[in-house]
DNA sequence: GCTTCGAAGTTTAAAGCTGAAGTCTTCAGT
DNA sequence: ACTGAAGACTTCAGCTTTAAACTTCGAAGC
């Protein structure tokens, strides 16, 4: 009676059977690389997110910790541009960058050459969250490609890249919205 | 004066560039590999968010109709099946089926032969939105591997699916959060 | 048969996000 | 200078989600 699999997520496999069964018109092999992609990138950012956690730190402000990292030193920017490099309101950005004010992580303070606008500024601690978050992430990542030989992960980067240029291609940059972790 | 790209997403170069110049004991072809999965999947849901929008249903409601259609028919679920099965909690679920009731997506009873269940079923019109979307869906996704030559998306579908494997092992289900479209 | 325990859903309060309106600053035209 | 318009951020109202309390029904034990 039934499923193969209970109420949790049915395996990739079953999955793939299920929509031939219910969508004729679909290359299963098409299905199995869209499915795997998708579900790869969910368990990294739940794995991502549980090391965060370790740090005291949430998913969404290790995003704005790394936006600010990779800006390059002296790691400043506008909420504005924060907003749209992590693809929220500015209306969010806000109420975000206040939380990590009080918990040290950021500065926030009005430009002087140019009092519309707003600096935000990373601080040694947030600095410091950062670096830990990367070594939990790239331990975490090392460990994942694991099994791949040398040249897998160059063929892997080089077709991933290619799929990515022909999106970014296909939709330049309209919107943005759904943040995620990169 | 600041960085080579304004304040819009940087390129996948500039980005792992930047993560080389801040934290040196990253691998670049990891890093290159990561990053692109986690671009193109955010590009992925986005392209799949306006589809569905096209459609008079949001990602969420097409996220609810896939579960109940891959179900199999009689396409009829429990709410917390369907919130296992999304990674939500079951007041989320609560909320959601009231909405896709009132659209006429789906209905609500109680079991009559157990009435702690409530069982949630497809409506015709509920199917018809899935198929539409899966039509739209499976043209992006063609149109999308249309470079990857067959032999190519052999390997890169067996490849996906040992990291997938790998990933599942590790972090055997714990949580589920994140919900994300597959 | 009554009580207790547990499972399934719903309700409620609080967090975070969006979209729209509002405030303050700067710049251009006169 | 003065006014109007545009830009950058914040505030406000509404929605979605989560976590936790609550309700209801069914199953076991005595």
């Amino acid at each position: 009676m039934g499923d193969t699999s209970g109420a949790g997520e049915p395996t990739l496999e079953e999955q793939i059977a299920a929509y031939q069964r219910e969508f004729q018109d679909l290359d299963p092999q098409v299905e199995k690389i869209v499915s795997a992609l998708s579900r790869l990138n969910r368990r990294m950012n739940v794995a991502y997110g549980r090391q965060t956690a370790e740090l005291g730190i949430s998913n969404a402000e290790w995003e704005v910790l790394k936006a600010l990292v990779l800006s390059g030193a002296p790691y400043r920017m506008g909420p504005g541009d924060l907003a749209k490099r992590l693809g929220l309101t500015p209306a969010a950005m806000t109420h975000r960058i206040d939380r990590m004010v009080s918990e040290g992580l950021v500065t926030r303070e009005r430009d002087e050459s140019n009092r519309v606008r707003v600096i935000v500024e990373l601080t040694h601690d947030g600095r410091g969250k950062w670096l830990e978050a990367m070594r939990l992430a790239s331990v975490f990542e090392e460990d994942l490609l694991q099994d791949l030989s040398p040249e897998e992960r160059t063929a892997l980067g080089e077709v991933l890249t290619r799929l990515l240029r022909r999106v970014e291609h296909a939709q330049p940059d309209a919107g943005g919205r759904l943040s995620d972790l990169d």
